[in-house]
DNA sequence: AGGGGCATGTAAAGAGTTACATGATTCT
DNA sequence: AGAATCATGTAACTCTTTACATGCCCCT
């Protein structure tokens, strides 16, 4: 059982769904961070129904196949609570733009304040997207409620962006400065 | 060509170096960010080497096999500038850990404060080391020197780690506020 | 009439991890 | 005597992306 598997029962946690609706939520999934495409997640969907985790209803589809619409079952939010209490190894911090900044003495100044300043719009338009949804949340939502969650993590993405952000000011002006 | 075939090549820019070595580089990349096992590694090499990007010299091994030492040549130089140099796409932001804290709601005050000071610990220790890691750097690095690029990279995943302490400090509190 | 959204699936290829395999030297 | 380090490679498996494939309904 893989992250996405527990990536999929979260998104049923919150309610029935079919593997469409999942796939949409996971194509920009803010505040819950996990992304899929639909070819990973129509065969584990399956397989958690197999498992006993979802239950499936099928109804008449727009296409030549029934729609399905998946539910969690008791033993899937068992399964998800178990797998959410406990911690997480750190994974691997590989991102190819800090690898790209590692060669940051191969590029020449231009090159470099060219780079960096994508990073800056970037982030500045990151800060924008969570500024907005964080003025959307409840400030006081219920305890047992997916906003309350939402509450926790959406801090967490405006946060790393607002990071990102002062440290790419930061890099532009240290670069600025050097090259007088 | 993958993003590992770049990191390869920027662990080569720095000077000659075995699979070996760049594996053991790989296992803990502080400031450089991309990690890969041997078994990736090896091929990879052999593969720069075909293209042209990198030069190859046999020596007497320690094993059954010669000890294969790569050098970057001006093609592959060229390759890693010019790959440096445009901006990467936004990864998606997968995280297991985010998609545990946005199951928040359906865990008890016990359980998620447990998983949260977790992260703070975690944080902590991230900080310090990173912390070291600046301490130990240049103030003034050469400007063509893999220690100028060192200078922007710490300060990253400093100020990440930094973001991700105090936000969870102010999760717990959140919590704390809540529980009574 | 054509494009986009809804809705499901499979196939192929690439990226990454874990495990298997060998063998000398050095340290404890 | 056994473990760790140096040093290379392959095989099997899992995870992820991209592409192929179908077909209805609604909007312009």
């Amino acid at each position: 059982m893989s992250t996405l598997t527990y990536a999929i029962l979260a998104e049923l946690a919150r309610g029935p769904a079919t593997g469409y609706d999942i796939a949409a939520a996971m194509r920009s999934p803010v505040g819950r961070y996990w992304t899929a495409q639909h070819s990973q997640i129509y065969p584990e969907l399956a397989r958690l129904a197999e498992r006993g985790w979802a239950g499936v209803a099928e109804s008449d589809g727009p296409g030549p196949r029934p729609t399905k619409t998946y539910t969690i079952t008791p033993d899937g939010l068992a399964a998800l609570r178990a797998w959410a209490r406990t911690p997480e190894p750190p994974p691997p911090p590989n991102s190819p733009t800090t690898v790209k900044l590692s060669c940051a003495w191969l590029l020449d100044d231009d090159e470099l304040a060219g780079l960096l300043d994508g990073l800056r719009a970037e982030a500045a338009a990151g800060v924008a997207r969570f500024e907005g949804l964080l003025a959307g949340l409840d400030s006081e939502p219920p305890r047992d409620d997916p906003t309350f969650a939402a509450a926790l993590t959406v801090p967490i993405g405006l946060g790393y962006e607002r990071h990102r952000l002062e440290w790419a000011e930061w890099a532009l002006a240290e670069v600025a400065r050097r090259r007088r």
